[in-house]
DNA sequence: CGACTTTGACCGGCGC
DNA sequence: GCGCCGGTCAAAGTCG
């Protein structure tokens, strides 16, 4: 079993060809972007949700591909929207507050931050990137701010209870296009949320959720579309009955223990006689080498 | 029914 | 001290 088989076992897909043949697709450890308008994301927690048991197996899998795989990473395939991305502006400060507030009469102490300002990270993204985000936001306010037509938004972490970790959104009153999202006040107290349901919400894709509705055969669908061989799929397909994803159902059957992703064996030996594994190596090659070295 | 968004109230920092 | 402003809270409404 390779890397390419192991993402096509725990990586999500398209559901058709057509996807293939877009050559903007964005894959890897962390999912799987069909497109703009009907994007479906598979990723490490989905398959956690799936059948949590396999995380430990499957983060092994992936470090012996990847040295430097990190399930709870913040950089992702997906998203270029970083908790604490390397180029921030840590220093970002109105230039209201950062003069010395009046009570301060000495110029050298340094000034009082307001609460939740000492540990600030700016992000500039665009609206594409918005929804990326790795983590599951709730959001907790609204405000107009003085200057901006645009309200700026407040949301806190929602995947754990006890997570500090802050940000705000606000559309840049310079450029529309775009947003200006600030993390405050802490750091996340836990890993990458392991359950849909904690990644719906404020970063909840709508779309993303309606492609997983209409196509609940994609992640299945995958395996066959992402150029494996068929002794890898086999060797996937032990693999994934060893982890307790799969049931194999004889010689020929397997099926896929989980509630929003069941394909037949024989879908799957259907799709690789269909599939055309040069024309997707010939698309991807280049933008594959790139993902992988991440 | 749980998790989410909305929205107005409240609180505290800051400038005058 | 007062008022403005930004940030947070929490009740009510919405959604799946």
């Amino acid at each position: 079993m390779d890397k390419w088989d192991l993402q096509a076992i725990v990586g999500g897909g398209s559901s058709n060809v057509d996807a293939m043949e877009n050559p903007q697709l964005s894959f890897g450890p962390w999912g799987f972007q069909q497109d703009e308008d009907e994007d479906h994301l598979m990723s490490f927690p989905d398959i956690f949700e799936m059948n949590p048991k396999v995380e430990d197996e499957l983060q092994e899998l992936y470090k012996s591909f990847y040295p430097h795989f990190n399930p709870y990473s913040t950089q992702t395939i997906i998203t270029t929207s970083l908790p604490v991305p390397p180029d921030v502006d840590v220093s970002a400060e109105k230039p209201k507050r950062q003069q010395p507030f009046s009570g301060n009469k000495d110029p050298a102490k340094p000034k009082r931050l307001r609460k939740n300002q000492q540990n600030r990270v700016v992000q500039h993204v665009t609206e594409d990137e918005l929804p990326s985000d790795v983590w599951a936001w709730r959001k907790n306010g609204q405000k107009p701010i003085k200057g901006s037509p645009f309200p700026r938004s407040y949301y806190r972490c929602s995947s754990s209870k006890g997570c500090l970790a802050r940000k705000q959104v606000e559309r840049s009153c310079l450029d529309p296009q775009v947003f200006i999202v600030t993390y405050t006040s802490a750091e996340h107290c836990h890993g990458h949320p392991t359950r849909r349901s904690s990644l719906a919400g404020s970063t909840r894709n709508k779309s993303l959720m309606a492609a997983n509705k209409n196509e609940p055969h994609a992640a299945g669908t995958a395996v066959s579309q992402m150029g494996i061989k068929d002794e890898s799929v086999e060797q996937g397909r032990v693999k994934l009955e060893e982890l307790g994803m799969v049931e194999l159902d004889g010689e020929e059957g397997a099926k896929i223990l989980s509630s929003d992703v069941m394909f037949s064996d024989d879908e799957l030996v259907q799709r690789l006689e269909d599939f055309d594994e040069g024309v997707f190596l010939e698309q991807f090659q280049d933008l594959s080498h790139e993902i992988w070295c991440l």
